[in-house]
DNA sequence: CTCTAACCGAGACGGTACGTCACGTCTTGAG
DNA sequence: CTCAAGACGTGACGTACCGTCTCGGTTAGAG
């Protein structure tokens, strides 16, 4: 079970010289992980990451070009498992699970820290802003639930649409105000995503 | 009308040495002001602040530790006015005009793209954070136009609550996706919120 | 008894507005005289000269233009002072006296060592130069004790050559090494003046 | 023929990482030089070096800690060359030579210059001054001379003194007043030297 | 079994912003 | 007109990190 995207093995082109060391690869992203925590997004440096992973700075420009590159490439596998939802008997049910699941991964796992980071770091950096659109781990696990309920919802919209309406009030407090109560609000949430979804 | 905030009079106090310089605030303002939309958010620096105002460096940090600070000064008095709804006769014009004004504001107005600006640097920055959040405009016109429709939705609830779901499906998007159609999703939206909170 | 040069009022002429304030000058002096102690030459500053006076700071540079005609000011009579070599019997208890004066001045005493902080500034900067040769106390002190013991010694040269035969070799390792013997130093220096400049 | 000290050759370890330009470490040298005639020491800045040696402000720091530190490096062989006095035929001449050396060293070479600078700096700052002693080329030229004419004068004091006896009275005048006249003062002073020291 | 090419660590390089400090000037109200 | 206070524009301070470069040394496949 490979902890970070990318660890099986790109290319067979047995391309010459000397191959590129797996084991630094791994120092980086370790460290850009530990650093995350212990100092935070802003404080982490490239000098930072490069000292601490034990590697020459020269190895980390040569594979990423910025601190958020390799976040993304650290951090995504771990987003994409923590927010896989679980399978339950009720649309009610699959909401109201994936929307804590949501609350949780953003507020407490490092993953989640990352991703308000870098969707911060991307209101004012054009390269980041794409680089995380790309491959939002959020919009894709909610994309997989509503998809598991939409037979019970004829009137749920598609696409973007119903994410936005599913994730925007319950990420948009965390992101802009503090304690937050994340319960009450969900099951409201939920509640009333059926009512307008919902059959009848 | 004052065109930052701040500019009403301070104190009386009649204190020692040579007052502060009005002129120089106003240049910092507006440099920060012209840089934002020249350079972004992520160029700007107290240096380049400082040279563009024409004002020592000294004389900016005397009255503002970072540039978010000096921004949310600068942008906080257009912010609440340009977030003002206009009042409409039913409640959902008035659900639909405010979330319009807050996707264009968002998307297009300098005062927006220096509040996402701010809210990005909030993600990784605990004081920028604790200053958004205390004059946080986008939140308090929210709750104006909430106060305004309270009484003929009966189930809205309140506070934080019902401004989360009010603005957090059109905020989110606009935040973590690029080219979001606005028009049809604020419709949507509001039609789901009179569902949820209204009489009957 | 005047402590500081100048404490003899200057001008009678009557001028209208707010007259000097003595108290501010002298506050300035004294500070000038802790701080060479406190902190050294090189640390004080002129925004500290005035904290430490209790004075605005433009009252400093009202009457003075450098720290370096502050401390000429503050010293000069002291070092007046403690040249005066105490007269005695032969030629050679005269030099003897004086040098270890001398000596013990550039080695001890505050106006020495904000002597030869004024001799080293005026090193590289002529306008220290030009203040420190005018009110020189050295020379002149030195000048006296000569016209003293002249009569004894007929083949003493004049003025200036006389005063550096023998204040050069005392004062030039005080200047440039550590530590120096000046005792032994003194009264070899003394005997090979009068053997140059004695009678016979 | 090294212009610089430390031009030779300083370690064989092979170190890691890449090894330290000898274009900066020149082209700061020279800089320092330069600026010393241009501005004069007072007015030369570490940032005025770095720019004009088209050299990053980092590098300078990275291996001297401050303008005198480097300045010793810049002048010192140059001192060392211009203060070789001539071999004579007499004590007399040899004394001369040196001392007219020294007093045009002091007056018109740029060395010499930097000397003067340095000893000043010395009289206020601690560190400088145990540098400067540390490698004082003055005093070691003037051992040179008297070692060599030492075998004549029986009577010639060693070490310091003697230094001191022959320097102070040409270089204290140079220090503390203006435009001396250095050819009589140093015949005399040659004289003076003989007869204290001669043989009989 | 050498050759070649790309990798690796280390760390110096030219830049540039940081936040602080002192400069010397100015602008208040009070004496 | 002086005084204390303190803000002003200027510019150097020493530090940190940027992204690039240049070393010696390593590690593979190709000849």
């Amino acid at each position: 079970m490979p902890r970070y995207s990318g660890d099986v093995i790109r290319s067979e082109a047995a391309t010459p010289g000397r191959p590129r060391s797996e084991a630094a690869r791994l120092a980086v992203l370790h460290a850009v992980d530990d650093l995350l925590l212990e100092q935070g997004y802003a404080a982490m440096t490239m000098k930072g990451i490069a000292e601490r992973a034990g590697v020459g700075r020269q190895t980390v420009y040569r594979w990423w070009s910025t601190k958020a590159e390799i976040l993304i490439e650290a951090t995504a596998t771990d987003a994409r498992d923590e927010l896989v939802a679980p399978v339950r008997r009720s649309a009610r049910a699959e909401l109201i699970s994936f929307l804590e699941l949501l609350a949780r991964f953003l507020t407490v796992s490092p993953a989640g820290l990352a991703y308000r980071a870098l969707l911060g770091e991307a209101q004012h950096d054009a390269e980041v802003a794409g680089l995380l659109i790309d491959t939002d781990p959020l919009t894709e696990a909610a994309r997989v639930v509503l998809d598991r309920i939409r037979p019970e919802l004829s009137r749920m919209p598609d696409d973007d649409l119903a994410v936005a309406e599913l994730v925007g009030p319950v990420i948009y407090p965390i992101l802009a105000r503090r304690g937050v109560d994340h319960a009450t609000m969900i099951r409201r949430q939920a509640d009333s995503l059926l009512a307008r979804w919902g059959r009848t």
